[in-house]
DNA sequence: GCTCAGATGAGTGCTCCGTC
DNA sequence: GACGGAGCACTCATCTGAGC
């Protein structure tokens, strides 16, 4: 049987389904996360040093990590861009770039003292030195049960991560969907990615994270201020406070605008204020490779008591699994 | 009990310094 | 000119108290 032919000018407009709206709902995604692993780790640092290493220490150090790179001052490199340039480290002699450090470097390196022995062999009277840490990368890998299932996870993770005190500093995305909350010479910025396996386990479906310190100032400001103390690092304290992911309440976030705007303190929920909000949520979270996520909204918008934290204690294994590469 | 605005303090960016 | 260190000023998240 035919179905008969439908008149839209005089039937009346079907019901609009419930829930049509596109929009993802990423924190109960992230809330309901189940990880098949978590690994916390320093994945990779660099070390200037006064004291030369020698070629025995060198061949030490090469044999518990996964790479190892020594410049000497003066050296002529090639720096981030491209672009040759000669290293300047004065007063320090060497800088030498760990990655996958296991943990016998690490030891060897936190009992190494730093002062130079004078003339007659003797060391300077003064404290033992050890040696300066000027950049640090902190990893968190999350390995996921299936590609899938990881791509939601790094899309849900860009469209909520914020990082404190991060200004007006740009989001990067990369060719590879990679994403950073942008460069700087001096503090902490984020990267995570999803295309490359875990460096502890090879793992592929790993959605890795990782922090970039930069600048011995910023070392020491997140309580590493030689080696010694990095082996003693809590990494799940430290993603506790810097792994930060919220939602925005729509309707409360309209709320708040038209409080701000009529110089109310209206507490009840009202008919506009969840338009207002998505008006809001579409003007101000887009970043600039055109995705929304709630860093843009803060840069762009402000933040408030429209945001929500989502709960990451699932993302981290429980305190005393700390690990390095090995 | 919830919300907002001002106060406070931690974190960051800018700039200068010392040195090669 | 390049580098890291350090001081200073600014920004921004959090805390606190008053208002609704």
């Amino acid at each position: 049987m035919r179905a008969a032919a439908v008149n839209p000018a005089s039937s009346p407009r079907p019901p609009r389904p419930v829930g049509r709206s596109t929009r993802p709902d990423a924190a109960a995604f992230l809330v309901a996360l189940a990880p098949l692993d978590v690994y916390v780790y320093a994945h990779s640092g660099r070390i200037l040093f006064k004291r030369s290493l020698t070629t025995e220490e060198q061949q030490h150090l090469a044999d518990n990590c996964q790479s190892l790179d020594v410049h000497r001052h003066g050296q002529w490199i090639k720096d981030a861009s491209g672009a040759f340039r000669q290293l300047n480290i004065f007063p320090f002699k060497e800088q030498v770039q760990l990655v996958g450090a296991n943990r016998v470097a690490l030891e060897y390196l936190a009992s190494r003292d730093d002062r130079i022995p004078k003339g007659d062999g003797a060391l300077p009277k003064r404290d033992r030195q050890p040696p300066l840490i000027i950049y640090l990368e902190i990893a968190l890998d999350i390995i996921l049960a299936n590609e899938q299932i990881l791509r939601e996870a790094f899309a849900a993770f860009k469209r909520c991560f914020v990082q404190l005190w991060n200004g007006k500093n740009e989001a990067i995305e990369f060719d590879n969907g990679g994403m950073s909350t942008g460069r700087r010479w001096n503090g902490k910025y984020l990267s995570g990615y999803i295309s490359k396996p875990s460096p502890v386990t090879g793992e592929v479906d790993c959605l890795h994270i990782e922090y970039r310190i930069c600048s011995a100032r910023a070392v020491r400001a997140v309580g590493i201020a030689s080696i010694a103390d990095l082996l003693a690092f809590d990494f799940r304290a430290f993603w506790q406070k810097h792994l930060v992911l919220r939602d925005v309440d729509i309707a409360r976030l309209g709320r708040h605008s038209l409080n701000k705007r009529f110089g109310k303190r209206r507490q009840e929920p009202g008919p506009d204020d969840r338009r207002t909000g998505q008006v809001l949520w579409r003007a101000y979270a887009y970043d600039k490779s055109g995705s929304l996520c709630v860093q843009a909204l803060i840069q762009n918008y402000g933040s408030g008591p429209f945001l929500k934290n989502i709960p990451i204690a699932h993302f981290l294994p429980s305190s005393g699994e700390n690990a390095l590469v090995s």
